[in-house]
DNA sequence: TGAGAGTACGTACCGAGGGTATGGAACCCT
DNA sequence: AGGGTTCCATACCCTCGGTACGTACTCTCA
């Protein structure tokens, strides 16, 4: 019905001299980035076996052999997706974090941009939530520490190098501290209250990294 | 073929005074448990959506029907099968850390067990990872708090108001401090040597909850 | 310029797997 | 002793991921 190669003659000769990209390839972008999005909010809505291939199509409003000439499989959708979710995000908070050279501070900046991403349904269904399950622990963490876990390995990097002396937990640290961030990430966005609930975490989280400022040694 | 019911006339008349049950409801009760435990083995392998109820039934050498007879949907056997390991586990933990009073110790001796437990594929893979996703992030996230995640609630209730003066973050702390837990106990189980990240991991929880003590207030 | 090669889909179908309908054998109760 | 209930097997249905194949459109190159 209203498929966009219907409408190719009407207006065929203007462009192939402003963009170096032909109609066709245009339509073909167009129908897989149509592809993402209706996936993308799919998967948000129902998660990853909630959603059936056929609504993705529907909603996209193409059929499954446009579908499968883009993706090879359902999973592969799925980790295209999960991939454009998760790098939009970690460029989010690597923007955030760029304002600052203090150690401290940038973990003070990462923490609240991070609680505030994962605010996002988005990002908190898909890379958090469905991720693990859908692409594998192994992949989704693989995938994990390239983004978000990387910009914390870092962070942490930096501030038990400013306190010296605990470098050797730095690995034991991060996944701690990792799994800390994101579980209050979780108590954020289910409390009924977020702007409170984010304040108490942040205190919460401060509490504990200060009093590792106060640590002569460890161990 | 060698099903229960065939062999029931050979030793029919045997029991009925020693046991309230009878050997019908053995039987029943019996072919439930053979599904649970060949349920649970399976969800431990493949994950929930990688197992067959055909696979299932054929562990257990029964017919889906019996297994529509005592459960009425795939999920609510997964269902069954969480609660039980998740029921057992917490048992353990709870026993362990009745062996003292005082609520520092009490903490160290849970986290040690809990992380010791979490190394136990089927906790690790029915309860941590397919848990939420199978039920539902809030269905899970209740059992949740009746289970492990009130053992942790109590403890750090007792830290803080042992501390004194920071309970109003008593939630928020849980949350993130159950976070740490669970994350510490997933770098342990995927460690090549869980021993020294056990170490490790120890350490730094210890060095944070340390950090705490030498706060005067917090805020 | 037009014929073959390649692209971007649509359509029809298959098989696996969750769930249901039906029936029957064993058991329980009165 | 006869009906009701429990427990389970068999056969079937339907959804959904995936495949095979046809087709309209476009590009290339002689």
């Amino acid at each position: 019905m209203s498929h966009p190669a219907r409408v190719t003659k009407t207006v065929l000769r203007t462009a192939r001299k402003t963009s170096k990209t032909s109609r066709r390839q245009d339509y073909s972008s167009s129908t897989k980035r149509a592809l993402l999005d209706s996936a993308t909010a799919l998967f948000t809505d129902h998660g990853y076996a909630g959603t059936s291939l056929d609504e993705v199509v529907a909603a996209a409003r193409v059929t499954k052999g446009a579908l499968y000439h883009h993706f090879p499989s359902k999973l592969a959708l799925f980790e295209n997706v999960f991939l454009r979710v998760q790098e939009s995000t970690t460029a989010d908070i690597e923007k955030a974090i760029s304002s600052s050279k203090d150690p401290w501070e940038r973990a003070q900046i990462g923490l609240e941009k991070f609680l505030e991403v994962c605010r996002e349904p988005q990002f908190r269904r898909i890379c958090m939530q469905e991720g693990p399950v859908a692409l594998g622990h192994e992949r989704w963490q693989e995938a994990e520490k390239a983004a978000s876990y990387g910009i914390v390995q870092g962070a942490v990097d930096d501030l038990l190098t400013d306190l010296g002396g605990v470098e050797q937990l730095g690995e034991a640290f991060t996944a701690v501290f990792y799994g800390a961030i994101r579980s209050a990430s979780e108590y954020v966005a289910d409390a009924e209250d977020p702007d409170a609930a984010s304040d108490d975490v942040q205190a919460t989280i401060s509490a504990l990294l200060g009093g590792l400022r106060l640590l002569p040694t460890v161990g």
